[in-house]
RNA sequence: GGGCCGUUAGCUCAAUUGGCAGAGCAGGGGACUCUUAAUCCCAAGGUUGUAGGUUCGAUUCCUACACGGCCCA
């Protein structure tokens, strides 16, 4: 199979052709050579010509003339390589190419008779001799497996595989654009931490060699990022990649995007509306025109009622402890999970019960205290702190709170969290003394955000997996 | 973690009740100067995911495992 490529390599290194030159200056996209010539009628030609470059994706031989496909990152065009035209070495080796190999091309504009915009070839370079057959030129690639194992070849079948990468670049770009107009600076802060923190998670664990020592890698940027807007950046936001370590499903990558942003002077109620700017930016960056309605204001529920709307009644601000909110839900028929903790069997209600109703942009305000260590508390109850988490295609999109800044508080805060660690929650936060002592140094009131990329890509092109929207997702070996 | 489905040529897919594993595309040889899933002729291409079991005989039936998909937890 591969030995007929490799054999024509050889053929082509004997006569002097190099199968893998260094360059090949002047290209334009394919795009532009056709939008150049929409009028153009057909039958007719011209005397315009193009340096274009790209892969060979389908060929019809014709004997003393060959029709042939070429695909950039753009579009596709159709070649009319003539004996009559080109020399005949440089005929007979444009025809014999294979299907995948790469060229770069000098040709002429015509319309064929059946309307096809084409290049007549005057000259022609081979750019990459490829070694290994295309997928299959009319169905594609269909295996799932090959298409995330190697997404190279899933990109060269497909160009709605193309166009989606194209559009989470879309998706990030409008992000950096929006944020950076609206003041923001974008930091960086360390992948490999010394403590993880800011989020309910188990890491992934590494070892410095030269200090001898532990390290994590991040499972969020929320720590650092405070501690930025405790030195005065005021509007800071970092969009990178955070770890968990935890199981891989339609809807976690153990690796994956998150953006995250803190606003000195800001609450929640502030930063709600900011992230429905973010997302609307995005949107519009990447064309969205799907089903939903992602223009501002989203609907907006408290947690509490809309666990109470959809459960008959639960009240999980009258059930304030774990027996009282179990025998609730077994009151009208829902399992309570006996080994589950107050804030879990919160937790299952709201997955179980709500987030799949929440197709259409949600936010749900207000989550119980003890769910949420590093969110201020409620100024008007004090069982709640002020986060919401916001909701669309029923998948969690985004986390925010207005940020606690009370360096006493958060170390209480912490302290429970140790109660949590030590009662077996392998999630639970670790006490990290560096940022409490941030905190004493003065924190303005602050709110921030979270927003994972990865669903927001999935949200604006509608892909149900987050393995689609992840060029290499994590697959086990 | 549980259930269901899938794994056959490089790719896309067939294979009757358990009876010689096939086709299209790609690749090889040949014909063809407006084709576009080009067409026509010829030849070639296989450890049927892995390991066992049942059987005269297994792609097919059974068991385990691996990987993937969907659903559930």
């Amino acid at each position: 199979m591969l030995a007929a490529r490799r054999a024509k390599l050889e053929r082509l290194r004997a006569e002097g052709v190099e199968p893998f030159p260094h360059a090949f200056e002047g290209v334009v996209p394919i795009t532009g050579v056709r939008n150049a010539h929409e009028q153009l009628e057909a039958g007719a030609e011209t005397d315009v010509a193009y340096r274009v470059a790209g892969r060979i994706a389908a060929r019809r031989g014709q004997g003393k003339a060959a029709f042939i496909d070429l695909v950039d990152r753009s579009g596709r065009i159709q070649l009319h390589a003539r004996a009559d035209v080109l020399a005949p070495d440089a005929f007979e080796r444009l025809v014999g190419l294979d299907l995948g190999d790469l060229i770069g091309v000098d040709g002429t504009v015509f319309r064929s008779r059946r309307g096809e915009l084409s290049l007549r070839v005057d000259d022609w370079t081979l750019l990459a001799k490829s070694l290994r057959p295309p997928p299959e030129k009319h169905h594609g690639l269909q295996d799932v497996e090959t298409r995330f194992r190697h997404r190279e070849l899933d990109l060269i079948a497909s160009e709605e595989s193309r166009q989606l990468f194209i559009a989470r670049a879309a998706i990030v770009a409008g992000i950096r654009r929006h944020l950076d107009d609206a003041g923001f600076v974008e930091v960086e802060t360390p992948v490999l931490q010394p403590l993880y923190g800011g989020a309910n998670a188990r890491p992934f664990t590494t070892h410095h060699n030269a200090l001898d020592r532990t390290l994590y890698l991040r499972i969020a940027t929320e720590l650092y990022l405070k501690r930025c807007i405790v030195g005065g950046l005021e509007k800071v936001y970092e969009l990178g990649k955070d770890f968990r370590n935890e199981g891989i499903s339609h809807k976690h990558n153990p690796e994956f995007t998150m953006v995250e942003c803190y606003e000195a002077y800001a609450d929640y109620r502030d930063i709600a509306a900011r992230t429905e700017q973010l997302v609307a930016a995005a949107a519009a960056r990447m064309d969205y025109d799907g089903p939903l309605d992602l223009r501002p204001p989203w609907r907006r529920e408290t947690l509490a009622d809309a666990i109470r709307e959809r459960t008959g009644g639960i009240d999980i601000l009258e059930a304030r402890d774990r027996d009282a909110l179990a025998a609730a839900m077994e009151a009208r028929g829902l399992h309570a999970p006996p080994g589950d903790t107050w804030a879990q069997l919160v937790d299952e209600l709201v997955t179980k019960h709500v987030e799949p109703t929440l197709i259409e942009p949600t936010f749900l305000f207000d989550y119980p205290v003890e769910l949420s260590p590093f969110a201020k508390g409620h100024r008007d109850d004090p069982r709640l702190a002020e986060r919401w988490e916001a909701y669309c295609q029923g998948m969690e999109i985004a986390n925010a709170f207005t940020e606690l800044n009370d360096p006493d508080e958060q170390r209480r805060r912490f302290e429970q969290q140790r109660a949590h660690a030590e009662a077996g929650d392998e999630e639970a936060q670790p006490y990290d003394e560096a940022f409490v002592q941030a905190l004493e140094q003065g924190m303005p009131p602050t709110g921030g955000v979270g927003v994972g990329i990865d669903r927001l890509v999935m949200v604006l092109t509608g892909r149900r997996s987050i393995r689609e929207v992840v060029l290499f997702p994590a697959m086990r070996d």
